[in-house]
DNA sequence: GTTAGGG
DNA sequence: CCCTAAC
């Protein structure tokens, strides 16, 4: 309740109108803006989302409230979905039976009564989008500075509006054609163009942790936290939550829709990417976190169990998302959903990915991250199997590619802006790559079979995953608006980033389905982060004003070295495993009897002078692990086995050369013992 | 650029 | 394999 209370209040500082309550032809028709140059594509995207959120919830709403059941926004996956429940939903969540009431407060009482678990503001798929809209009609407008919050604010409404409108009728296709599909989701458009119906959709976007990342969360569709919660519930139960989902997707609209009132004060904050110092970033992320959970939370009760592993799991996995976090900055979030024709739906998708991606601290450490990135939107998914062969699958989130933008101190906000919405428009005007993750893995072979790939109906969802990329691989950094005074850097990352998937990876994979999502960003944060997320979830209840967001979002744009290590991240792929070969591995071991420890560099040349792929520092690492191996028994060992001749060699090698390490390093190729 | 280690 | 700190 008092989060609403907020929220509303906030509506009437800005005289935002409730939300969509106005015919959607009304909404639609009213703001849309020139898309100039297609640099709204972004926006757009963004909007569109948000706009199909919204008819999603409205529809579903009245739906429900004609029906009296839940039904998902859109028909026809709702009456598949509905079919495929057996069990009611009602039994296993509460909330399913009032929908209304879930609808008006939904989001809030969630968040109230998960606090404790997720503390965090559930606006955050709403607040992303509007930062976002407000962004761009900013830019649009070139603003002015005075009325620019202002106007900002009532912007971007109309601007959902707007391409709700579009949302309709991409989503009325999309339907069509993929019937018993997933069809919710917001579509991309570019330019204004409508957007395909048979690709996908994106649903909601989620905002990433790091706090350098642009983040944008749409509105998550009820749908999508619906999900989540179903992935809580396991198999047994799938379908039920999955009705489930719709319902609360409906009943969340409004929320949403409050939620993008709300969030418009922190938007602002959102809005200055820069690369902040790493406090600054952490606690972007930390809001985005926060956000994007309290969006999931709409589950309530269900969900309360699923975070609680979640946060978990992510936890440990943390450091794995560490390479993701770079990559994260400046990202969007957007969820999708996909239609194919399998079925599965995925409910972590989007924690799963925001968390993961936002984990970060460590990407801080690592460098000033931001590299560019990124381009990888990862979208998690839970799923449930539906019918037999068929794998339903949800994607609750894409993460956009990171961005890295660097401008000077004296760079004027509007001017960051400027160029963050370049970049972001830049990158979705390139057009966007869908890369599929399997136990993190990036499978780039399209021929493969679903099954053949370890998906299936029967198994969970869990360690599959989409990533957005960037269909121009490798985009070469390329300078925003350029002019002296701005010098803005972007780096677009190229997709099919080994960091991104691995991260994601692991915690799709290895998490089960009820994890993953969760952890997230929350688990590591820090003090200080905390201390800020803190403060911004207040800023974003209460502060009703667009205000500047003092803090982090004014910190120093300047600050942004962006960049330091990011070097390597930029392109970086993780190289692709090449097992050694028994053969390889003796010739290692012949080569440390010979030379001993220590002198990677001449292994490498005595034993793989020809084998470009095996650097020193490679064999180094095998030896490592062969004497790892050598020590653990038989059965402990995976992979490739490796003859016991060769590991006891390496035992006796191993030993040797440690107790001479101090001493005869050179040469001494005799090794008596041996 | 190499090493040595932790991840 | 990756990433870093130390050399």
């Amino acid at each position: 309740m008092v989060l609403k209370r907020r929220l509303d209040f906030g509506f009437n500082g800005f005289q935002v109108p409730t939300i969509p309550r106005a015919p959607r032809s009304a909404r639609r028709g009213p703001h849309r803006k020139s898309v100039e140059d297609g640099q709204f594509c972004a926006f757009e995207l963004l909007a569109s989302l948000a706009g199909k959120l919204l008819q999603e919830s409205e529809s579903s709403a009245s739906s429900n409230a004609s029906e009296g059941n839940l039904q998902p926004a859109f028909g026809i996956d709702v009456k598949q979905e509905r079919q495929d429940e057996h069990k009611p939903l009602k039994e296993e969540c509460p909330d399913q039976g009032s929908s209304e009431e879930s609808v008006s407060l939904g989001l809030t009482s969630q968040n109230v009564d998960q606090k404790g678990i997720l503390k965090e503001i559930p606006c955050a798929d709403s607040d992303t989008v509007l930062e976002r809209t407000s962004v761009i009609t900013t830019s649009d407008s070139s603003a002015k500075a005075g009325r620019r919050a202002k106007s900002v604010i009532s912007s971007s409404r109309p601007t959902f509006q707007n391409y709700s409108g579009k949302v309709e009728g991409g989503s009325l296709g999309i339907v069509k054609s993929c019937y018993g599909n997933i069809a919710n989701g917001i579509e991309v458009q570019e330019d204004s163009k409508p957007l395909e119906t048979g690709a996908l959709k994106i649903a909601n976007p989620c905002s990433s942790k790091d706090p350098t990342e642009l983040h944008a969360k749409y509105p998550a569709m009820l749908n999508g936290d619906s999900n989540v919660k179903l992935s809580l519930f396991g198999d047994p139960v799938p379908n039920a939550s999955f009705s489930r989902h719709r319902n609360d997707i409906e009943l969340g609209s409004r929320d949403d829709d409050e939620n993008f009132t709300r969030c418009i004060k922190p938007s602002n904050r959102v809005k200055v990417f820069r690369p902040p110092p790493r406090v600054g970033d952490r606690r972007i992320r930390k809001l985005l976190t926060s956000k994007y959970w309290k969006a999931a939370p709409k589950l309530r009760e269900c969900e309360h169990y699923r975070y609680d592993g979640g946060v978990k799991t992510i936890y440990r996995k943390r450091k794995t998302f560490y390479n993701r976090e770079r990559s994260q900055r400046d990202t969007l979030y957007k969820r999708r959903k996909l239609v194919d024709r399998s079925s599965v739906v995925t409910s972590d998708g989007g924690f799963s990915g925001e968390s993961v991606s936002n984990s970060p601290d460590n990407g801080d450490k690592t460098g000033p991250a931001a590299n560019g990135v990124s381009a990888s939107v990862i979208g998690h998914l839970t799923s449930f199997r539906s019918e037999e062969s068929h794998v339903k699958l949800r994607i609750k989130s894409f993460r956009v590619p990171e961005l890295v933008i660097e401008v000077p101190e004296t760079e004027t906000v509007g001017s960051l802006k400027r160029t963050v919405m370049d970049a972001v428009n830049a990158i979705l005007r390139d057009g966007l790559s869908v890369g599929v993750l399997v136990q993190g893995k990036n499978i780039r072979d399209d021929n493969r079979t679903l099954m053949q790939m370890g998906i299936s109906s029967k198994d969970s969802l869990d360690s599959l995953g989409f990533m957005l990329e960037p269909s121009h691989v490798q985009a070469p950094p390329f300078l925003c608006s350029g002019d002296p005074p701005f010098s803005c850097k972007m780096v677009a990352r190229s997709p099919g980033l080994p960091v991104l998937d691995s991260p994601m990876s692991d915690v799709l994979s290895d998490v089960p389905p009820t994890t993953n999502s969760g952890s997230l960003a929350e688990t590591k944060h820090e003090p200080v982060s905390s201390h800020i997320d803190i403060l911004t979830n207040k800023t974003m209840l209460e502060s009703q004003a667009l205000v500047a967001i003092p803090e982090m979002s004014m910190m120093p744009l300047a600050i942004v070295p962006v960049s330091q290590k990011t070097k390597r991240s930029e392109l970086a792929q993780r190289r692709t495993r090449r097992p050694f070969s028994v053969s390889e591995v003796e010739a290692l071991v012949t080569a440390v009897e010979e030379l001993g420890t220590g002198r990677w560099r001449d292994v490498k040349l005595r034993a793989f002078e020809k084998a470009d792929h095996r650097t020193y520092v490679d064999l180094k690492d095998k030896w490592k692990t062969l004497v790892h191996t050598a020590k653990i028994s038989p059965q402990q060992r995976r992979g490739e086995p490796v003859p016991q001749e060769l590991l006891d060699r390496v035992l006796a090698a191993h030993s040797y050369w440690c107790q001479h390490q101090a001493k005869q390093h050179s040469k001494h190729p005799a090794l008596p013992a041996f």
